[in-house]
DNA sequence: GATGAATGAGATTTCATTCAT
DNA sequence: AATGAATGAAATCTCATTCAT
């Protein structure tokens, strides 16, 4: 992977990503699934076309190179995983004014999960990403880092102002309750039998709350 | 990836490993690096001869071949990730007739953060194996289930019959307890400062031993 | 390039040449300043368009093929190389009845050194294509030929039999002749600073009188 | 062509074209001719292999990419088309005290016509480069232009302050002497025919002498 | 006529693997 | 055993040309 060029076709790509192709949407939709079940490197251009059921020539009249495809699907994941954060947050969970630490555990875990479930491929190509693409690393870190700083960290904060909450370094609160959730995430992957989500959702948020009581 | 090959080639190359020469060695570290950091496919044997120090020739003088080599380098991983689970529990905790749930959960905690620290590199590649090698994950599955019926699961139910534990299925116990372990991998990866190792472990472990207490 | 048809393609050619479109003007413009700046093979379709402001389909609704371009770039460029040798010499040159060696040397020196500072994009996109395309070489050789027998060769036997000129090989004379003019072309490639145009044309007119004077 | 890369790859080249193994200086000759004939971009890395008898994938076992097999075998050309400009004159004209300008010319001649000759394939190749390749021409103007300074132009300045010279610019002087002599590669391109090139070298010699004398 | 998306043939390049030394 | 040159199969990418709109 050229690392050097990410930013540069990042922003590229960006400009044409608004009004897609239903060609497009397809070789995407094709990459993602590609990318996502066997790696980028795994994947192979015709393979794309094929999927996408166009020829390799018009995936490449679209994107300049493969590198292009993976930023060009990664940016609504990354967005959709981390700009929802914001959106979601606001408009579901604090916008409501949350009295109780409850309500406010019980929202951000159901959140999550419901996305995590019905974003699983998604999420797949993200984590594989994080492992090995040095400039996505830092993309997400700023970006989480933002979302954490605005939204989450705030809320926090005023919990245990208000004596809601244990007082925990926040980087423990986020790990034991970000790491509960995103197993779940491992279990998909893994292929493990869950409980229903609705009844995940719900002794995960007990367990959460009891550990984050004061 | 030859997938159908994955077991056979393993049972060969697990012969062999008893018994690594120095080269062999050098060969396996700079594999483990480069897939580490890169991923496996990459990353070339012409890359894996350099930084080893030795010739291409070399290096498939001694593996048959690129999976070879990725199976070779996994091996121990895998091993050192869950075998150790059986040894440590049985050496260092089971073993020891613990009586409290803290002890026991404090233990198990120390055991796996440390591990983690010590093997971020191995656990990187592991990881990314998870994600798109379906033999790999098989294996992982059926070694790692083992582990857990035969020593795990057990010890929590004693927990439970105990009256020490609250009454969780056992995969929401897990679920908890290893995502917010392997969530301080998270950190390494994403490169969050975490607090020293010693006071990681002393408060996730409360907190933990919080959640799961009856 | 598929040298059978060149001769085909050539006359086909012709035929349109006398009425071109603005749209055909502004293609064949954009492709001679891209053929002579880069190569015929270094020049793609999608860049002519480009530069001449047209879509890539409506290169191709006048020119049958990138071959096509190529010759309706050159006819030009090979006719006003060449045929205005007759035209110029005729009206300019022979027309008027020259007597005196230094007034005919004068005349050709301008002419061309004339021809070659306005035409010089033209002339690098020919002299690329006489290293390379056989065929055009073989129609350069048959035309300039004619030129010379039709109208250089008898003056310069003229002046022999005046006495005006050496007694040398016809060849050498043009050797001399035409290469110094040519080298001026050499400058202005290798953008080497020259005398003004005048002062050049002056210099080098009595230079070659001097060497080819009895 | 990469034009920001030129400058690298040259240096990259030369350091391996000191100890050119069989192989290696099979594939430059194929190249050569190739190049020459078709020029780089008409040519292809399989006729390249094919016409050097090995495989495509040795080709690039060897060099980089196409355009460091274009540089590893401009180098040689360039160097033997202007750094004997030094050795040549140095030894064969210059070194042996030169009195007259009749000796000095025609050796002049002599030697380059020589090189024209045994060297048209290479030549060729050069003056095609030389039209499309602007890093190219900004290394032969700064070559050539040292090889002027240090030694031709001393020589001239010398023969002007003994008389022997007309008083002419210098580059008047270059522009009918290289003219003359680069039109015999002309004649060579255009498979002209020619007198013996002793016979050549005679006459055109005599011409320039007449053409410079005082 | 005009457009530019689509394509397929082919070019460049990569790389795991083999093999002569 | 060790080396690294050699190879062929396959991957990425390019581009002249076609064609539906």
């Amino acid at each position: 992977m050229q690392e050097q060029n990410f930013r540069e076709l990042y922003l590229q790509t960006l400009e044409k990503m608004s009004d897609l192709t239903e060609r497009q949407k397809k070789v995407l939709q094709a990459a993602l699934e590609l990318f996502a079940a066997q790696g980028f490197e795994a994947t192979t251009s015709a393979q794309i076309a094929e999927k996408a059921g166009v020829s390799v020539g018009s995936v490449y009249h679209h994107f300049p190179n493969k590198q292009a495809i993976l930023i060009a699907v990664l940016t609504p994941v990354f967005r959709g995983t981390l700009e929802s954060v914001a959106d979601e947050f606001m408009t579901n969970t604090f916008s409501r004014g949350f009295v109780t630490l409850d309500e406010f555990i019980t929202n951000v875990v159901r959140d999550r999960m419901t996305y995590i479930h019905d974003n699983a491929t998604e999420l797949k190509l993200m984590f594989g990403q994080l492992l090995t693409n040095v400039q996505f690393v830092e993309q997400i870190k700023a970006f989480f880092g933002k979302q954490l700083e605005l939204f989450v960290l705030p809320t926090i904060e005023r919990f245990k102002k208000e004596g809601k909450i244990a007082d925990l370094p926040n980087e423990i609160i986020l790990q034991l309750t970000l790491g509960t959730i995103v197993a779940y995430f491992g279990k998909l992957i893994l292929n493990i039998e869950s409980l229903p989500i609705e009844q995940e959702i719900n002794i995960i948020s007990t367990l959460l709350i009891k550990a984050l009581r004061p």
